[in-house]
DNA sequence: TAATGGATTGATAAATTCATCATATCGCAA
DNA sequence: TTGCGATATGATGAATTTATCAATCCATTA
């Protein structure tokens, strides 16, 4: 299961990423749909790798070191990130002068955070508010000791 | 930043899956937003749980016993799975009499999976597109031999 | 052309995730 | 209350991911 994601054939192992720009990296075409789907989660599952695209999503394109400035990382750390990102065709580089550019290879893809927002404003909403249930129950009657409330319902 | 993952309460511990229905299971309020998102899609990547929640946007509710016969897997490895999407609050489990039933958490689930499969599309028909144009390029036309072509641009 | 800043790659150990096997729990029926 | 089907949990080794450090690559300037 593992092993099939490390079949990706990888037609373009020695191009540099300027030049390589939303090239085929992957042969997904011929998986089931939730393989790719979990692939292209596992892109995403990282914080330094949605902090990067939320802030491609802000800005049309940004340089490498601005986003070092930025995320105040390591730039070889960044850069494996970066790495990952473009594997995952979810950004593009492109080489100006001396410094490397960074932008979302589809706008779809801020659409994808973008929704995931929505999404973890709905959990943590209701689950706030259980938090908040949970603790304020007890709220001035007696409360037998320290000891965390069990679920009632 | 992993180790940061590993210090969600955990306030429900020893709660039954089905009395434990959408509890604040992370202390996800108080961290940045980039990180809650990514443990989102850590929850979201892999193959296994993206099916199960693929199967659960189409039939409101499905019982372990027929998602172990959709997928075929063994019942302690899917059992760890769904012990994952709950972790997350992505599914909810209830129990009738002797069979446990799921549900997503929220119908917004099912929109982040398709508007991610939305974004597959739009990768897969690029790159696929790509892949033709590479291969195709060097038509009839003299083609030095078996070797992957450079990419030209 | 040598030196330098900007960025990527390679190697590696530590941390994490995963599949598997064994064990335990829950509800129900005998 | 014993046994059983349905699920969940625990333990563990193998695979994967990640941060770090060293080395390399590319474009520009000295």
């Amino acid at each position: 299961m593992t092993a099939a994601d490390a079949l990706d054939l990888r037609l373009d192992e020695n191009v540099k990423p300027w030049n390589r720009d939303g090239m085929a990296q992957y042969s997904d075409a011929h998986r089931p749909l939730y393989e790719v789907k979990a692939n292209l989660f596992k892109g995403l599952a990282h914080p330094v790798r949605v902090r990067v695209l939320e802030v491609l999503s802000a800005s049309p394109t940004v340089s490498v070191t601005d986003l070092l400035a930025d995320t105040g990382l390591e730039a070889s750390n960044l850069s494996q990130h970066l790495s990952v990102l473009r594997r995952h065709n979810l950004v593009v580089a492109e080489r100006r002068a001396s410094q490397v550019f960074y932008r979302l290879a589809y706008p779809e893809v801020a659409d994808l955070l973008s929704v995931s927002r929505s999404l973890l404003v709905k959990i943590l909403e209701r689950t706030q508010q259980q938090l908040v249930s949970t603790v304020n129950l007890p709220d001035i009657s007696m409360q037998r000791d320290s000891e965390i409330a069990p679920v009632t319902r």
